[in-house]
DNA sequence: TAAAGACCTGAATCATGATTCACTTCTTGC
DNA sequence: GCAAGAAGTGAATCATGATTCAGGTCTTTA
């Protein structure tokens, strides 16, 4: 006498699930986090407020969401990249380096919004998950480096993260700006920016001489 | 018949103003941006909340000062590091990590605020200059190496705010638990991020060799 | 087809915290 | 001492945007 979920609504459920994710990913792929109020993603999804509560438990569990699946999908590109077999310590690194950079290139909006848009603290915390993912990759591929005596011994954990936030900050710069006025970056300027980061990340892994230098700070 | 400003209230006027400044900077060095509300800020001050807005036209303008100024205080020390006459190239970089370093994790809660906290985006437009200025006095510093001969030619900019985002990071990941959690970090902890970093930052300056990477991303 | 239950709707409600403003208190110049 | 005007007060107001919920719609099973 009554109704029950079958396959056929289940489905549904998680197609409008879905189609409310992509919308807010949507939302924030081209304005940015700040434009993406419950509001404007149920419009884009089209439907109502309410239906986003339905799904989600709060607009931080959403964005949650759509800042992992968006993260995961930029990780999973890079630790493709840094992980095929038979490069050097230094290409996988530059190979990681590179395809991170190129892709932020190549979607500002988004980049700027997963690396350092003012977010709510829980979807901050996805962040960090990330941005830790990005240092773990790189930090496996130093010690391998390490393991197979390409590279000197150093802080794996603290010099992946180094690298890392060496990339955010560099990409960040024309982001922020890319975010503020729309325009789409020069590509010459591009390539250039991709290359120093690239040289940058490969030269802070791979000198070998023991540096020398006096540490000099007062406090 | 009338009223007009005195040296002594004028005096008054910018001691008011002041202890709100210093009000809503103990605040932040405290408990982060996010505790900062103008209510608290004005008990702290033992002012009420209409005389904050007799002192500044609005939350972001007061706290753009606060950023402003916590800022360029820290600016200065690296920059006074970094200018010393008679050092290396190296010696001059590693100088200026060093007390950035050093002084973030001494007051980790300020600087989380500066470096990563989410904040009005009027506030972060005040953060942005302050990690240019950062940028500017490492490039100046890489600038004076090149011409010297002492290190190979990069590109400035680049390469200083990769420096800049290398140090953030690394002390942002610390420093986020910290805040979180308000403990004080372990000191020996401390001492090795200090150590990787003046490294890592040596080392992304020093080396002399051509690097020979070949370009291996998809796309 | 009808009852039962899940889902959807979107206007109303809430929460938070910045901002205002009518009123009080202080300073000044006469 | 007093009128004029500045500064301070803090409860009330506003703005924004997340969240709720009473009522309508769609599905399912009998």
């Amino acid at each position: 006498m009554a109704y029950r979920s079958t396959p056929r609504t289940e489905a549904r459920r998680v197609a409008a699930r879905e189609q409310i994710v992509l919308a807010a990913l949507g939302q924030v792929a081209e304005d940015g986090y700040g434009s993406a109020s419950i509001g404007a993603v149920a419009a884009r999804a089209g439907v109502a407020t309410g239906t986003v509560y339905r799904h989600f438990s709060s607009k931080a569990a959403l964005f949650a969401e759509v800042f992992r699946r968006a993260s995961q999908r930029e990780l999973d590109v890079v630790t493709e990249l840094a992980d095929r077999r038979g490069l050097s310590t230094a290409e996988r690194i530059a190979g990681g380096a590179e395809v991170f950079a190129r892709r932020a290139l190549a979607n500002p909006v988004l980049a700027y919004a997963l690396l350092a848009e003012p977010v709510d603290p829980a979807v901050e915390a996805e962040r960090l998950v990330f941005r830790r993912g990005y240092r773990d990759v790189f930090a496996a591929v130093l010690e391998d480096g390490i393991r197979a005596g390409e590279i000197e011994p150093v802080d794996c954990p603290t010099v992946a993260a180094a690298l890392v936030g060496a990339l955010a900050e560099v990409l960040v710069g024309p982001l922020s700006e890319g975010a503020a006025s729309h325009r789409a970056a020069d590509p010459h300027r591009s390539e250039a920016l991709i290359t120093s980061l690239v040289q940058f990340a490969v030269k802070a892994i791979k000198h070998e001489e023991e540096p020398d230098v006096r540490r000099t700070a007062h406090a």
